[in-house]
DNA sequence: CGGGCATCGTTTGCATACGAACAGTTCAGG
DNA sequence: CCTGAACTGTTCGTATGCAAACGATGCCCG
């Protein structure tokens, strides 16, 4: 082992590293819950439904998306039919957005699949691991 | 509030949402304080200098990268003249990798960076918070 | 009231990521 | 020995993500 020259660093032990492979994780379990709908689409989906209607860049903002994602994201909602957008009338340079009939069904069904894509992902942890993980994992938003 | 209407779910408790915004910040970290170099670049530069001369698909499951992406990572590394590539004469389906001596001195030079990005990624815990916290994302990968 | 500034959505370019399909290569078992 | 399974790297398509630049619009403040 030539581990003297790496002043003890380790990859595998970084945050960086360690994040990516738990969102791994959780994006297979989450595609095997939830098909036709990627974690990023139901997350403003599921934003948009919680808030009611927004303009396209206030929801990417709730849901911590760049202004250029968030529109791809909308336009692939809006393309399967979940989502409807209007020009606001008031303000010209805003596009409203609100939940089609189908988007709210649809809400409404993977929601409960949702918490259960969030119980299995922690399930190598016992409740009082996940729960003491999810609250330091929300101080390093 | 119309809380009754969404079964006490939120979108800002779930685990994929929370990963994808500390995943966020620790990228923005990592950008500022490493340049010229991308956190699966540096993953796979580092794991490569770490290992020792590799196949291409070997450095990829060791680094959590499938083999379309590694493939990626690698090609833009040999083009920064980081990484040497040449063919395996005993297995001629491999292609074998090792870092340069420019590599090996971005590894020495960014190694320590690393290090305090993880430290600065984890700075809103307090240390023992930190052991903590790593420990139990490591068991999610 | 008018000009500078901020905001909105859009587009482009780059870099992960993954699934699926592909051709070339190796190897184990019959 | 030879065939089929397994593995290697490649390519394509799709979906995030971010930075930067852009035109259009709204608004504050002098």
């Amino acid at each position: 082992m030539d581990d003297a020259q790496h002043d003890g660093y380790r990859l595998d032990e970084q945050v960086g590293f360690l994040l990516r492979r738990a969102t791994q994780r959780h994006l297979a379990i989450f595609a095997g819950l939830i098909g036709g709908l990627t974690p990023t689409q139901f997350a403003a989906l599921a934003k948009l439904c919680e808030m009611g209607p927004t303009s396209q860049n206030a929801l990417g903002r709730a849901t911590a998306m760049d202004a250029a994602t968030i529109k791809g994201v909308i336009d692939r909602l809006r393309d399967k039919g979940l989502v409807a957008t209007l020009p606001d009338p008031i303000d010209r340079r805003r596009l409203m957005l609100a939940p089609t009939e189908a988007g709210r069904a649809a809400y409404d069904t993977a929601r409960p699949l949702a918490q259960r894509i969030t119980a299995d992902t922690l399930a190598p942890l016992t409740p009082a691991e996940q729960a003491a993980f999810l609250a330091l994992l929300a101080r390093l938003g």
